[in-house]
DNA sequence: GCCAACGTTGGC
DNA sequence: GCCAACGTTGGC
């Protein structure tokens, strides 16, 4: 299957890409509402993740690859995640709010959903806005 | 601290 | 099955 790209919400307090660069790797739990559910069952491994700070911060901090898919015994799905690299410039919602191109995304419209898929020209304009380079690693799935 | 936009619960 | 009351999330 072709690979995808997402976004992961979360509140910086309670585990932030800072977290995960330390820990190494980590599974994305605590995702409980039923369209967010849905998408993080869609998730494979390799796929790419932006992970986004809730709270104070309202930013796309960095850059995750799902390493383990594993689906365990009543059908929940397991996601294991680990860095990939720190945006140059973190994107902020106001960024994203504004921006023509990015308006109709679900970051936007649907403020409560914290598991999303990044469609396409949604991806190559956040890359451009967190100024990754094309000699990137994460960049070159485009 | 407030509130909008949801989701959930339980009585009917 | 409907809906009022309540809880939660996350931006403002």
């Amino acid at each position: 299957m072709e690979l995808q790209r997402w976004l992961f919400k979360q509140e910086p307090s309670a585990y932030s890409y800072s977290a995960l660069e330390k820990e190494g790797k980590t599974v994305w739990d605590g995702v409980s509402n039923n369209l967010a559910l849905k998408h993080l069952r869609t998730v494979c491994s390799g796929d790419t993740i932006l992970f986004y700070h809730t709270g104070k911060e309202k930013q796309i901090v960095g850059i995750m690859k799902a390493v383990r898919v594993t689906t365990v015994e009543g059908g929940t799905t397991l996601v294991e995640v680990a860095p990939v690299m720190r945006l140059p410039k973190p994107v902020q919602l106001s960024q994203i709010k504004s921006d023509p191109a990015l308006a109709q995304w679900e970051l936007v419209r649907i403020s409560r959903l914290s598991v999303m898929p990044v469609p396409p020209h949604v991806w190559a304009r956040i890359a451009e806005l967190a100024g990754l380079r094309s000699s990137d690693k994460a960049v070159q799935l485009l």
